[in-house]
DNA sequence: ATCGGTGCAAAGGTTTTGCAGGCGG
DNA sequence: CCGCCTGCAAAACCTTTGCACCGAT
């Protein structure tokens, strides 16, 4: 992608500035709803476009956990993601840097060349783990 | 899932066979394609019902390496995937024992039960490096 | 005979896209 | 002005589901 020619649009502004304000990292449905209340007549395409833009010019990571629909983050910093069995909530771990450290693990082991490595926790969160 | 009032129909036999046949983790559509060879008047519901069973009662792993659909494996034994960004094929990588070393690196460092980690790479096939 | 499974088609949920008009640089 | 972007709606895509009938046990 483009990452030169695209412009500072408001609704862009609006849709990075309110998934900033969030750490539930949420689908683009979600987002769709909390930038309604700022811009009532954006519509889900352009919120669909806009955080494809910024996801594929670093601003804005897209997250797929296998529940059928992406989540987005705009934290890019390295980090992993835990989502919750019970509640479905969807929380940072911190980073450690595994991905170096797979690879030189599977290193050798195909006639391949790794260029990222995905990793994902599935768990019980802090809250769900006190209430049972 | 009860797994054991499921009945052996031919639909699910030919399904997990034509699984078994391949190491290409095929989608459910084009699993449906191989057995329509065998079965023509199997319905598309069919397979996913059967793919949907067959994995939850172990025979089969679901995959979902992001690309919004999800793909079958009848390998059920521990081994990773790798998907080729160029031509888009997933091929097995063979398993080391990377989930529970990652498990020990994460823990302790949140408030949180870990149980299950998903790992998969992305990168350039055998195939797709030598024509570059 | 029971009750899980099937085929068909419709519906469901998420994401993409065609189009005409709008606006940022 | 140019051409990227928007809103709208339809479509695309993958998957699930309701229904009446079928067939495995």
């Amino acid at each position: 992608m483009d990452c030169e020619n695209t412009r500072n649009t408001y609704q862009r502004k609006v849709v990075l500035e309110e998934l900033k304000k969030t750490t539930a990292h949420p689908t683009a449905d979600e987002l769709y709803e909390a930038v309604r209340k700022r811009l009532p007549n954006i519509s889900l395409g352009t919120v669909y476009r806009n955080l494809e833009i910024l996801s594929a010019c670093g601003q804005a990571l897209k997250l797929d956990l296998g529940e059928g629909k992406k989540r987005f983050d705009a934290t890019t910093k390295p980090h992993y993601h835990l989502r919750c069995i019970k509640c479905g909530k969807v929380i940072d771990v911190p980073y450690v840097p595994l991905d170096k450290e797979i690879e030189n693990h599977v290193k050798g082991m195909g006639n391949f060349k790794i260029t990222s490595v995905q990793v994902h926790f599935e768990g019980i969160c802090e809250e769900c783990l006190k209430k049972k």
